[in-house]
DNA sequence: AAGTGGTCTAGACCACTTC
DNA sequence: AAGTGGTCTAGACCACTTT
């Protein structure tokens, strides 16, 4: 079983420009050229350049030809999620209260708003890694019990009223003081730790979820990754 | 001029998707189903599919049909570059030193090895934002100095020797104390700050740069986002 | 055996860029 | 006018899954 005629195309030309022999900026062979030189059809070198397209490395210009685009160093992919069989939550708290202020900040509520909260802290071998606080928008007669249990990921939270897959997380993250009952949960001094926000946004613009979790330096740091995107799989390396 | 037909099959079914109309798990129409209902042929329905596949919706098995994915909400991307003209950076040293112990180790250097170090503010307005340190390995013969000028991403000060295109960057970010001299610098107290990572790595895997930025609080939050990444494009982030 | 996606062909016409 | 990518067709054969 040999390899696709369309993969190997894609394959030639994309260590031919990593190698730097089509420098950026560069006009590749034509389609016309290059199915004549692999002696196939131009659909099939079409197919070639949609996969390095999507990768990247070229863009198609009607009328020119596809041109060797730039790396894009500064666009990273950052894994942050809460499926880690190695860690466990231990629930502290979950009620429906008046909301803080950076909660209802976040979530753009009004005055008298309510939220449900959820506050946890993550272990792992009984050292505590993090503190989690989840705030979402109290409405009479929603469920909410059943949130804190089961679930894998935070914006499965809403999988009740909106596709997950329509749902939108924006991420911040800070160095921040925690207050006073998260040092005292966390067993942790004066000093700044590691606070990621996540606001979860429906289709429609709605914020409808918000989480905030303070990280100890147990929990390691955030990891992120860039470039190489095509070639090989980037699995965040272990690196002193 | 209307929108191609295979652009538009696509629109239909990503709605029908994002809508709820096909849970994850679920099996789209067929292919040939497609082309009939939509009296077109094979290639233009496969055109739809494999965007749809891009966008991560959907997944192909062959022998069984196209099977709706569960959205992945733990992966984000975040933009952290040097582009940004509202900034100015101030260079306050450019030598070839012996390497502080964080640099050696994630250089994974020689004992004896020196490093071309590079220290920068960050200003905007007169207020600091970041302290930027970098090092390179340090080799004989090598120009040095104009890497202080004119560069735009860390990933290009090394164009002369890789393909910018074939080089990885890992990244981490931590709440940490900066070094006297950090402080000092920044005119910044005894608090942590965030503390941004990168190491270059070249296609062989050589670690050949290694970056630390301390940010203060006025430089703001580390943005990322998640999700829908079919219908908009999702770049909200002034980050510098 | 029947249905699915995976690969590939040999054309066609169009919109756009360059000369 | 010539060359480029963009869209689309009507087939073909293959590998795989299910019945």
């Amino acid at each position: 079983m040999s390899r696709a005629l369309y993969l190997r195309i894609a394959d030639t030309l994309r260590q031919r420009i990593l190698s730097g022999g089509h420098p950026v900026g560069d006009l590749l062979p034509s389609e016309n050229e290059l199915s004549e030189a692999y002696r196939t059809s131009r659909v099939t070198v079409r197919k070639a350049m949609n996969i390095l397209e999507g990768e990247g490395y070229i863009k198609a210009r009607q009328g020119k030809g596809y041109i060797v685009q730039p790396p894009r160093h500064a666009v990273f992919t950052l894994i942050f999620g809460e499926e880690d069989t190695r860690h466990e939550f231990r629930c502290l708290e979950v009620g429906i209260i008046e909301p803080p202020e950076h909660a209802a900040r976040s979530l753009a509520l009004k005055e008298g708003d309510l939220v449900v909260v959820i506050r946890r802290i993550l272990d792992r071998e009984g050292i505590p890694l993090a503190y989690d606080e989840k705030f979402l928008p109290y409405e009479r007669g929603r469920p909410t019990v059943e949130l804190e249990l089961g679930y894998s990921e935070f914006a499965d939270y809403f999988s009740d009223r909106f596709s997950a897959l329509a749902l939108r997380t924006e991420m911040r993250v800070r160095a921040t003081l925690p207050p006073a009952h998260v040092r005292l949960a966390l067993g942790s001094g004066e000093e700044r730790l590691l606070a990621v926000d996540r606001l979860v946004v429906s289709p429609a613009g709605e914020r409808i979820g918000f989480s905030r979790e303070y990280l100890t330096p147990e929990f390691g740091p955030l990891r992120a990754f860039s470039g190489r995107s095509g070639s090989a799989e980037n699995a965040p390396n272990p690196i002193p």
